[in-house]
DNA sequence: TTTGCCGGGAC
DNA sequence: GTCCCGGCAAA
């Protein structure tokens, strides 16, 4: 509903930015105030760099601050969660935070040119280059879509669910046969070592979810796939528009945030998603769910408003009326582009009808099966891929940047609940909408999954085996994330930058 | 009857 | 937040 799956935007006076400087510098700053332009009905931020520089730049936005460093920015904000900027550590070890400007040379390096006032007095302006796990950030207020980044690379980590404490400390599953019975609290530390099973275990449902969500999502502001009978596709009503998690008819449906961390979670809380990937958009069809939502994109630049069914035509739009092309040549198909737009659309969730006045929308039916099906939106794609290829990311491109997988469903089942490995409470919990499973029996109960269960496999002599979620008679979390890897493996052998990490 | 797991309660 | 279990419904 309107809960939202994107918080509208905040003021962006406040928010750290770089601001591009000549020699692909980019400059630290703070946007400290948005002027209003009526007449070209926009608004151009102005953006301090230090005490007095003022960079601006009409109908163009200054870039986040983590942006504007290549690849490497984001590494800058996932690696350190700190909430800090620009502290670079000082060759004699010291911190500093007079930061001039910061450039991205490769992928590991960046070159920080720091003010001497930083330092003592009378230094010369030092040059450093710093390894990009050196760099820190130092206090800094993000954008809201920025910290929401952050949220869910934290919550990323928590993709175990009730095992991810294990994950961190490497023990999982404690035997607990001393309190069977029991509703003494066991003493939570002093876990024991675990088995190696065990261990795998967590972190297959660990590399699972991760697998997904670095296979099904884009490195531009990624968008979810779903899964259908057989495969995980982008799914979209039309112009690949209303995306949301489907899986099996649960899932969610905003976007994610790029994974890039590696898997090396150190964070953990919660389950990925938040405002940017959350379980609890979830456009299912069930008896349950009278009411047919649909996502409606606007922009949000000031005075604009313009509203789109589709993401794509959202940023199109921003990208074109506000920001202007990316790059000289207008190739707008830049990996490494820095998905400025995202800024300055919001998304909002209506009912249908509403949104049978918005351009540009087709049939709603579609929104109630997948795209494959629908061959409204297969002929929708085609037109797509003769209009904007080169400017639009169609489908197909997203395939390409997001690797959907091919998974056929007959092969595991994939209930809900297990989506990603999660307790159910938090589940709820991160789902603020009512969220409806998509294989419900009619009593509203959800279908007992088809694959194995911790119970049957270990059985009752074994309870110190099951997953955690089983001990507490949860909806088993192993053997979905499993089975999810072995489809991954074998059908996607390329992808063994992810499956190196199962 | 067995199994899976929702919902809710204890801590 | 974690942990547990009563009880329901499907298998
Ligand atoms: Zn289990």
């Amino acid at each position: 509903m309107s809960t939202g799956k994107r918080l509208a935007k905040r003021s962006i006076v406040g928010t750290r930015v770089c601001v591009p400087a000549k020699d692909g510098l980019y400059l630290p700053g703070v946007i400290h105030a948005v002027k209003s332009i009526p007449a070209e009905d926009c608004s151009t931020p102005t953006v301090k760099i230090g005490t007095a520089c003022v960079w601006t730049h009409p109908n163009r936005a200054p870039y986040p601050s983590t942006k504007g460093l290549g690849r490497t920015r984001l590494r800058l904000h996932q690696q350190t969660h700190e909430g800090r900027t620009e502290g670079v550590p000082h060759p004699h070890g010291r911190e500093v935070s007079d930061v001039m400007g910061v450039r991205g040379e490769n992928k590991d390096e960046v070159t920080v040119t720091v003010n001497p006032s930083g330092l003592e007095r009378g230094s010369p302006i030092l040059t450093l280059v710093k390894r990009l796990d050196e760099v820190r950030l130092l206090e800094s207020r993000k954008s809201a879509r920025l910290m929401d980044q952050d949220t869910d690379f934290a919550r990323l980590a928590d993709m175990a669910g009730a095992d991810r404490k294990r994950t961190s400390s490497h023990s999982i599953d404690v035997p607990n046969s001393i309190h069977q019975g029991s509703r003494k609290r066991r003493p939570s530390s002093g876990n024991g070592s675990p088995s190696d099973e065990n261990n795998q275990d967590c972190m297959n449902e660990c590399t699972a979810a991760l697998v997904l969500m670095s296979l099904s999502c884009s490195p531009h502001s990624p968008r979810p796939y779903y899964i259908d009978g057989s495969e995980l596709s982008p799914r979209s009503s039309h112009d690949s528009e209303t995306y949301s998690w489907a899986l099996n008819g649960r899932g969610s449906s905003t976007p994610s945030p790029p994974l890039s961390n590696g898997g090396s979670w150190q964070q953990d809380e919660g389950v990925v998603l938040d405002a940017d990937f959350a379980m609890d958009d979830l456009e299912i069809d069930t008896p349950r769910k009278k009411k047919v939502m649909c996502t409606v994109f606007q922009c949000t630049w000031k005075g604009c408003g313009v509203r789109t069914t589709s993401c794509e035509a959202i940023e199109r739009h921003v990208r074109k009326m506000h920001l202007g092309p990316r790059n000289p040549e207008g190739n707008d198909e830049d990996p490494n582009s820095d998905h400025e737009e995202e800024f300055y659309y919001t998304e909002l969730e209506e009912e249908a009808r509403n949104v049978a006045v918005s351009p540009p929308t087709l049939s709603h039916q579609d929104m109630a099966r997948p795209p494959h099906e629908d061959p409204e939106y297969q002929r929708q794609l085609q037109q797509e891929k003769l209009q904007h290829s080169g400017s639009y990311k169609s489908p197909s491109v997203l395939s390409q940047r997001g690797s959907p997988l091919t998974i056929p469903m007959s092969s595991f089942s994939w209930t809900p609940g297990s989506y990603l490995p999660v307790s159910p409470q938090k589940y709820q919990k991160l789902s603020p909408k009512t969220v409806s499973s998509p294989k419900l029996s009619p009593s509203g109960r959800r279908v007992r999954g088809e694959s194995k269960k911790c119970r049957k496999v270990y059985g009752m002599e074994h309870r110190e085996q099951w997953c955690t979620q089983c001990k507490w008679k949860k909806a088993c979390t192993r053997f979905e994330a499993q089975a999810l890897i072995v489809c991954l493996r074998l059908k996607r052998p390329d992808r063994t930058d992810v499956l190196t990490q199962c």
